[in-house]
DNA sequence: ACAAGGATCCTCT
DNA sequence: GAGGATCCTTGTT
């Protein structure tokens, strides 16, 4: 059973992120009276030459390095806010990129956040959904298992789920371009970047 | 102190 | 399909 209203416990973000990244999708995202169906997200695990975590510990990758179901938020390309989800084991540096939504409340303030648009182009896209949510990098660190601010809430997996490589890693080694770390809704057009992906197994 | 580059989005052609 | 916007983080000097 998984009721919309139900927090999503810590423990649910302490497993790989590969494996978090396939189990968030379905599950929902919620901002004062925005709540977002999750419908994309991509995996960034331990040991990854794409992840923000390479390099090692930084001031901005802290998040990532801390305990599971924390928010890892940071600007891309100097405009976009990307929102993370920290996973894996405290200590380990690993975390799921949230890259499209669906709306299931709060569209008015949503579209007001995306300049008035309307369709999939409102969420298709991760610099998208930190907009329609408002974040900046002043939630990053904040824990996602509680109420108030942002929190992640219970769903129901979608029928059908698709996978593919992840998008815009093009710097990483070959294996981790290959590596089949994205994960999409298969019942909506609400997803980004579609023709890479294929049905899941 | 400086330079390079990036987990993107939008507009125009 | 191409290019510009825009600025922080990081590694190097």
């Amino acid at each position: 059973m998984s009721r919309s209203t139900e927090l999503l416990p810590q423990r649910f973000f302490a497993r790989d992120a590969v494996v978090v990244a396939e189990q968030l999708i379905g599950k929902r995202l919620r901002r004062g009276r925005v709540v977002l169906r999750i419908t994309e997200t991509e995996a960034y695990p331990p040991a990854d030459s794409a992840s923000h975590c390479r390099a090692g510990r930084t001031r901005r990758n802290a998040p990532m390095w801390g305990p599971p179901g924390h928010a890892y938020v940071y600007l891309c390309y100097g405009l976009h806010q990307l929102l993370n989800v920290v996973t894996n084991r405290d200590g380990e540096g690993a975390a799921v990129l949230i890259r499209s939504c669906e709306i299931e409340a709060g569209a008015g303030t949503v579209r007001a956040r995306r300049r008035g648009l309307d369709g999939p182009v409102l969420l298709t896209g991760p610099g998208k959904v930190g907009a329609a949510l408002a974040v900046d990098g002043s939630v990053s660190g904040a824990p996602l298992y509680q109420r108030g601010g942002l929190s992640l809430l219970d769903g129901p997996p979608p029928d059908r789920l698709l996978v593919g490589p992840r998008v815009g890693i093009g710097f990483a080694d070959a294996g981790d371009i290959a590596a089949p770390w994205r994960f999409a809704a298969g019942d909506t057009r609400w997803v980004s970047v579609r023709h890479t992906l294929v049905p899941h197994r």
